[in-house]
DNA sequence: GGCCCGTTTTGCGCTATCGCAAACTATCGG
DNA sequence: CCGATAGTTTGCGATAGCGCAAAACGGGCC
């Protein structure tokens, strides 16, 4: 059913081990879907009824607290799984997707995914990694946010966001999705109103341009160094 | 070689639907070692070579930033597995790991990890469940440390210590290995100083009874409330 | 072309929490 | 039994970052 390209979707990590016959299979469960920007793809704490290859676009994942306050607990790149509540035994998704672009993905019904691993054990295998791997990066965010300032946890999302969903430009490095000051605080455990402080004495000094939902990093390299700098003052 | 009592550790997740026989050939590949208290079983940077399982004890994993500061990552109690490096493709142990209590655990070296996820898929998908459980904890933290004041953050640790290494007294619910004020404050993303002023005022109010390395909660309760209390005022 | 709405910027006072320093106190080894 | 050591308590000043409020700014829609 899914006319999806198999060439296209198997050099992702998800397959890797997976034979091209065994990928067709594979791809037949699925159903593609587009959704439209700004548009839910699941809600948290709703029935995890499928999970997600995306394909194109991107995905806000957020998780948010009974009282209301969110944070983004990533941001989706096209290539990498997403709503995989079962592989983690959970019946509900523990956070919320919305595609911050105009997305495509690929969707697979809850259901299927024993059946699958239990044909194809590369399946589980390649996912503990993707999910061992979120799982360390997790571990950094915490010791980040837990050990340094506010500043250099910014620099460090920036930094991130580029390398994932970074796009080339002659002027520097734009993140290629349409990105708030609020969605930096709630990736790095602040304020819209300190994220906006910190970006605009940015810009000032020619770090980084950047407007609405938008940013470029215009020196990276020192964008590194804030990042790496330790508590203590600048210069005397 | 491994003189493991078969029975004790059928039951736990990480084995769930593996069968007996298997279970012996699965434990056949592992040794088991005893780690004295406040001894390191791996540290942070090191070759991954093993990956182990506690039988008995508490294991501390903590994460290390280059200028020195520390978290806890988590504490592992029996039953539990820890090191999984190469479950995640890592090369190195992402933390240090240190036996708070006299421990003893079974050692399977990595190399042994393709092998047997591969006779015995079930590992895998087991494994991945107790990961995926591990992420989402993961980011509930992250939420916690982002949103809630350092007064409900601990309370929080404190409730998910009892729940999971509590003693039931009848004075109350003891944690019962050895955790200083430092080490809370490394789980909560703060500083021992604030621990400690927190605990003094709980002591006062009856909440918990703690001494060195020790802590007693003596109306769970009451810290639940706490922990869940809206950041605003107390009583007007 | 003008209006409306969501985003961003910025000022200012406030406070939770840190950081340092010093005193105190269990616990363990001898 | 006593001293050494690691952990704990507490005071006090400093401050990073928050929270509120208001203004400026785009950008798209009609």
């Amino acid at each position: 059913m899914a006319k999806v390209d198999t060439s296209l979707v198997a050099r992702l990590p998800l397959f890797g081990g997976v034979k091209p016959e065994d990928l067709d299979e594979i791809l037949r469960e699925a159903r593609s879907a587009r959704y439209p920007k700004n548009s839910a793809i699941f809600e948290q704490g709703a029935d995890a009824q499928s999970f997600f290859l995306l394909l194109h676009g991107h995905v806000r994942a957020a998780k948010t607290t009974p009282t209301g306050e969110q944070i983004v607990v990533r941001y989706v790149a096209p290539g990498e799984t997403f709503g995989l509540a079962m592989a983690i035994g959970a019946a509900h998704y523990p956070a919320t997707a919305m595609a911050v672009d105009d997305s495509v993905v690929l969707i697979w019904p809850t259901s299927a995914w024993p059946r699958l691993i239990e044909r194809f054990p590369a399946l589980a295998a390649n996912t503990l990694q993707t999910v061992g791997t979120r799982l360390q990066e997790s571990h950094t965010r915490i010791l980040e946010i837990s050990t340094q300032q506010v500043e250099q946890r910014v620099a460090h999302a920036l930094l991130r966001l580029a390398k994932q969903s970074g796009k080339k430009l002659d002027r520097g490095i734009e993140i290629d999705f349409p990105i708030s000051r609020q969605d930096i605080a709630q990736m790095t455990g602040t304020t819209l109103h300190t994220v906006s402080r910190i970006l605009s004495g940015w810009e000032q000094q020619g770090l980084v341009e950047s407007g609405r939902q938008r940013i470029i990093l215009r020196d990276p390299h020192r964008i590194v160094v804030l990042a790496e700098r330790t508590v203590d003052s600048g210069p005397a």
